[in-house]
Formats: C-alpha cells, sequence, structure tokens
DNA sequence: TTTTAGCACTCAAAACTTGACATTGCTAAA
DNA sequence: TTTAGCAATGTCAAGTTTTGAGTGCTAAAA
C-alpha cells in the first residue's frame, strides 16, 4: 500500500464515520490535491485489496471490516493515551467519597453519552473474593434470612422457611461453625470445601442435622456467580443512520434483551479487545462493532467494560476511552 | 346504542385485534348475516359517536379510543375471572419452595408472552417494612459495611471508610444502641426517629461522635426508597404492527431507558387501571395502552403489576391475567 | 320503518416511469 | 504516473398509473 492509499483509507473511514455517506473520489481530491481521476486510480486498488467497497457500482466508497480493522491498528490503538478530552471522566474517577458501584455507573453513562453507543459494565464476579462473614437473621418463628458477606462488601442473601420453630442457640452453632470454616474462602471454593467437610470430619453430626440451612447457604453462595451488570445508552444509539432499518434494530434489542450480548462481552480475553462486524461470532452482531476492555482487581477478579455500536463508530475517541476507564476501575479496586 | 350496534363495535375491536387491518363492512355481513349496507349504516352512526373511525376516507373502520373504552368496559372488565387458560401461571404460584422474587419475575416473563406486551412489576417498596436489624461488619481496618435488614428479609447494604482504626467495643455500642431504637421501625420513620433521638436524648454523645457512622445508615436506609422493579418484554412487543414506524419505535425504547414510563405505571390510584393512548398524560404514549394493577402487603406496601402494549391489545386477556397475577403477589405476602 | 342491491366515488398502496445527480471505469493525452 | 474527459451505472425523489378494497347514497324491497 503506498502513502497515498494509507491516506485516503484513513480519510475514507474518517470522513465516513463523520457522515455516514459514502465518500466520492471528489471530495478526496480537494483535499488531497491530486486529481479525482488519481483517487479513483488507487481507490479501485484499495478495492481489490479488500479495505473498501462500495454500496452500489456508481456509489462512493465504504470501508470494509479489513479496513476498519487497518484503520484501527494503525491509528486509534497507537494513539498515546491522551486524557485531554477526558475532564468529566476525571471528575467522576476522582471523586473520592461515592462507592464504587455509583462510580463506575457514572462513567459507564458518560462512555455512552460520549460515544452514542450502548455502554455495559460487567462484573466483577465475586467468584474470587473471600467469604469475610456469614450469618442467619431470624425474620419470623418460622422465617430466617441467610445473608453472606465478602472482603469486597458484597452481600448475597437468601431466605428460608424452617419447618420448626427455631432453637436459636442450635442455630448460633452451626452459624460459629460456618464462620470457622468459610471465613476467607474464595466463593468459589465453598461448595466444594462444605462438602468435603461435611463428609469427613465431626462436623458432619451438626451439620447434617441441619440440611436445610446448609443448602441454603449454598443457594446463597450460588448467586454471587451471577453476572452483575450495568448497561445503557440503548435509546441514544438507535438514532444512529445504521439503525433506520427497522428489522436491524428490533434484532439488536432482542439481542440486548435476551442477554446474548453477553456472550460477547464477556469473553474470555485479556486486555483490550475490538470486534468489528462478523468477527462476533453472533449473527445478530455481524454489522455491530464490540469493543471490550478487561480489568483485574487484586484478588483475581475480572470485570468488562464495553461499548457496542455500529461498525462506523469513533474508533479513535471510543478505543482510548475505554482503555482510560478500564484502568481507573482497577485503580478503584486497588485502593483497598 | 343498539344491540347490533354494540355487536358490531365488538366484533371490530376483537377482528382489528386480531388482524391489526381496518374491518369492512363486508366482513362483518358474513357474520351478522345481515347485508353489508346495513353494516355501513351502523357503522356510520356508530361513527357519529366516536366510537370506531377510518384511516381514510374509503378505508374500513378501526376502534377509537372511546371504542376501546367502551369495550372494556362492557365486556373485558365483567369477564368473570376465569383461570381457565392460566394453567401454567398456576404453576408458578403453586410452587411454594422458591422465593418470592423468582416467583414474580416468572409471572411477568409469562404475562409478557403471553400478550406479546412489555410487562413490569414495580415495588413493593420497603417503605413501610420495618427495620429488624442493623449491622456493621468490618471489612479491613478502615472499611465497613453497614447493613440493614427488614422484616420481609429485604436488605440495603452501604460501605463506609473510617478514617481512624475502627474501635470495636465501641462500635459494637453503637451498632446496639442503633438496634434497640430502630428495630420494629418502618423504614419511613427511620431518619425522622434518629434525629429525633439525636436531639432529645442523652444517646446524643455517643452518636454524634460517630457521625459517618449514623449518616452511611441513613444512606442506607435511603436506599429502599429506591423503586424495585422488573421489566421484560419488549423485543416481543416490537414486532407488532404497530411499530413498523420506526420513530414510534425509538421512541418507546426512550421512554423505557430513561425511566419515564414508570411515571404512568407507579401512579396512585388503587386496584386495576386501564390508559388508553391519550389518557396516558406522556405525549409518547399516546398510542400505547398501559394497564396496572396494584396489590398491597399485610404492612401497607403497594406494588404494581403493570403491562404495556399497543392499544390494539388484547384485552380480553390481558385484564382477567393481571387481575390474576395482582391477587396471587399479593397472597404471597400474606403468607408469612 | 328497516333492510337491501346497486353504483359511483375515494383513497392507499404497489408498480412503474422519469429525470437529476453523483460517482465510477476507461481511454487517451500530458 | 497523473490527468482530463466522457460514457455508463445505479440511487433517489417525484410523478403517474393501476388496482382493489371500501365507502356513501339512492331507490326499491321487505
Amino acid at each position: 500500500m503506498t502513502e497515498r492509499q494509507d491516506k485516503i483509507l484513513k480519510l475514507i473511514v474518517d470522513e465516513y464515520v463523520r457522515t455516514a455517506e459514502p465518500i466520492g473520489s471528489k471530495s478526496l481530491s480537494k483535499i488531497l490535491k491530486v486529481s479525482s481521476a488519481t483517487i479513483r486510480n488507487d481507490m479501485s486498488s484499495l478495492e481489490d485489496d479488500g479495505f473498501i467497497e462500495k454500496t452500489h457500482t456508481s456509489s462512493g466508497r465504504i470501508p470494509s471490516e479489513k479496513g476498519y480493522r487497518y484503520y484501527i491498528e494503525t491509528v486509534a490503538k497507537t494513539i498515546e493515551e491522551d486524557t485531554d478530552g477526558f475532564f468529566e471522566f476525571e471528575q467522576i474517577f476522582s471523586n473520592k467519597e461515592a462507592n464504587r458501584d455509583i462510580i463506575i455507573k457514572e462513567a459507564i453513562n458518560l462512555l455512552s453519552e460520549a460515544t452514542n453507543c450502548t455502554a455495559i459494565s460487567l462484573g466483577p464476579n465475586a467468584y474470587n473474593s473471600k467469604v469475610k462473614k456469614v450469618q442467619l437473621v431470624q425474620l419470623s418463628l418460622t422465617h430466617g434470612l441467610i445473608l453472606v458477606i465478602t472482603n469486597y462488601g458484597h452481600v448475597e442473601s437468601n431466605e428460608i422457611n424452617l419447618d420448626e420453630k427455631i432453637d436459636v442457640d442450635e442455630l448460633t452453632k452451626v452459624i460459629d461453625l460456618l464462620n470457622e470454616l468459610l471465613r476467607d474462602t474464595p466463593i468459589s471454593k465453598v461448595s466444594e470445601k462444605l462438602h468435603y467437610e461435611i463428609e469427613h470430619n465431626q462436623i458432619k453430626e451438626l451439620l447434617k442435622y441441619r440440611e436445610t440451612i446448609v443448602d441454603s447457604f449454598i443457594e446463597a453462595f450460588s448467586k454471587f456467580a451471577q453476572s452483575r451488570y450495568y448497561l445503557t445508552g440503548q435509546a441514544n444509539m438507535l438514532y444512529q443512520p445504521e439503525f433506520n432499518d427497522i428489522d436491524k434494530l428490533r434484532e439488536f434489542i432482542s439481542t440486548i434483551e435476551n442477554k446474548e450480548i453477553f456472550k460477547i462481552v464477556n469473553s474470555e480475553e485479556e486486555g483490550m479487545s475490538v470486534k468489528i462486524g462478523t468477527e462476533n461470532q453472533i449473527t445478530s452482531l455481524n454489522d455491530i462493532t464490540v469493543i471490550s476492555s478487561t480489568y483485574d482487581t487484586i484478588d483475581g477478579e475480572k470485570g468488562t467494560v464495553s461499548l457496542v455500536g455500529p461498525k462506523r463508530m469513533d474508533y479513535r475517541k471510543a478505543i482510548p476511552l475505554i482503555k482510560y476507564i478500564a484502568k481507573h476501575i482497577q485503580k478503584l479496586y486497588e485502593e483497598e
């Protein structure tokens, strides 16, 4: 690819992102100070190489997925993280009062607004968080509430019915035992550990006697595995011209509502990932770009920040922004 | 209105609900065994009275809002609650194992599926629930987690930073005091009560000393006031022909995403309410029907089950269904 | 008085036509 | 290697025609 072709490709991406209209040779000739025929020759060869395509025989060109990919690798990803335009984000992250969840929500809201895309925060899972405390609160004679609290202050609860009247002393014993057993155990190991202890140690007697309670605790633990997410900005995004096709629009809403989108967002990939169109394995996302970045908490949890929008998205802005946000969310988890 | 006119109106509603096409005189003449000219005369007079309207001069008729209203008052609302078709709902509500939130979610999912509308469960608020227990769990040297638990087993938590090292003994005293003070206080009265006690009683000293903690508790209490909701079925609904107009569709998604819909759903009205089109005060819902039914918990909380869909909705099915669901959710709260 | 048959009329929707326009590919000359 | 020039292509918007479903009205029948 010649230098001019490289320039033309990047201009096509930039202009198309801005206007959502195919780019013709004439408009570029003004910028590049060569004749439109020259541009056409270059365009033709860029098209042969698969970087751009026509919407119909006599139309201007739009970037192909390969074109976007080239653009991202050579431009967007190499931009030094430049926090110049990120003033509002800096404000959000520098607020030492607010708690983590609220900061994340605000950042995601702003991300979606700034890009007109749908923004998603996923996790972090509490899967590697450690049990800080388990507890049983008696609500009525026959009702109790089980509580599990992790070292990050994440709480899950589960209601239980107790057929017989609760014997408080005995219960206290069970809970004390569970606390002793499970304190500082990662959530992921809890079930295994409980079963092991029940099988192999003296605890057997005490725990077996109260099977309902143990089961209910296990259920409560399993709730930590459910993904916690925050998703926003559908409405903004739908006004993009890509969604003038009503069936595309419906399909996208379905993909969000039935949580298929999380299959993409929650991928195993580490760090930054950009999936353009058909690079997404899900058919309904074949016209969509998904950008994700993961972050890690100090005890091995992984969370994800993602942006979902049309392929024609402002990568120059979005990619550094997501990097920045993921980095700062990670920081929130380091400040313990 | 003559008997035949009444019949014609009801047939127009039924057919239009089924086909989404304007109904002509010819199709009705087959059903009613009178000539199409006769039907036309009756239609003309129904139109004069505002029950039906034309989409253009030579089109068949569709029900007006007044027509739907008549239909609902004379047909749908008077249907004996007939649990015949409700087998799957019965199954959901007869599951004694599952907890309330899950049962409600399942019922709402099924409601939305059965009607192809968006279904919403709102509340019940925990505003009148009573404090069962407050608690502070130490997470690290400088971090704690505040917990508030209500008589219904609803938990809210709030993280706090403690600038100084936490003095466990003293903290225990504060918590014990708060428990003593607040136990069985309705959430709505907590803030008032706390402030009163701080001003007027000896407790003053102890509580004032730990202002951060009290503030954090107040913040935790305020979380109960946030509405808890579950919303589902947008995707199904959007495939209805009413949403072939892309801007209507976008507008509706926006109304949902920015939570405007809750202004309608969360109305103060008791019992069953059906708002057709412009009966909704919000412009973006002027082509939409919202059906809501409230239910009450034994301690004065109110919850709402709602269905949001096109005006052309199967009222015969939807109205009894919502009544049924609201009644059974209420039962769930009586079984304590 | 009510119902019906018959007919002219209306309008939306779909199919087709047309012209303006942007853009391309190609060719031959610079 | 670049450029000017020009025919060819296909979209889009606007206009036209055709079709068909449905109405309103009138006069006759029940």
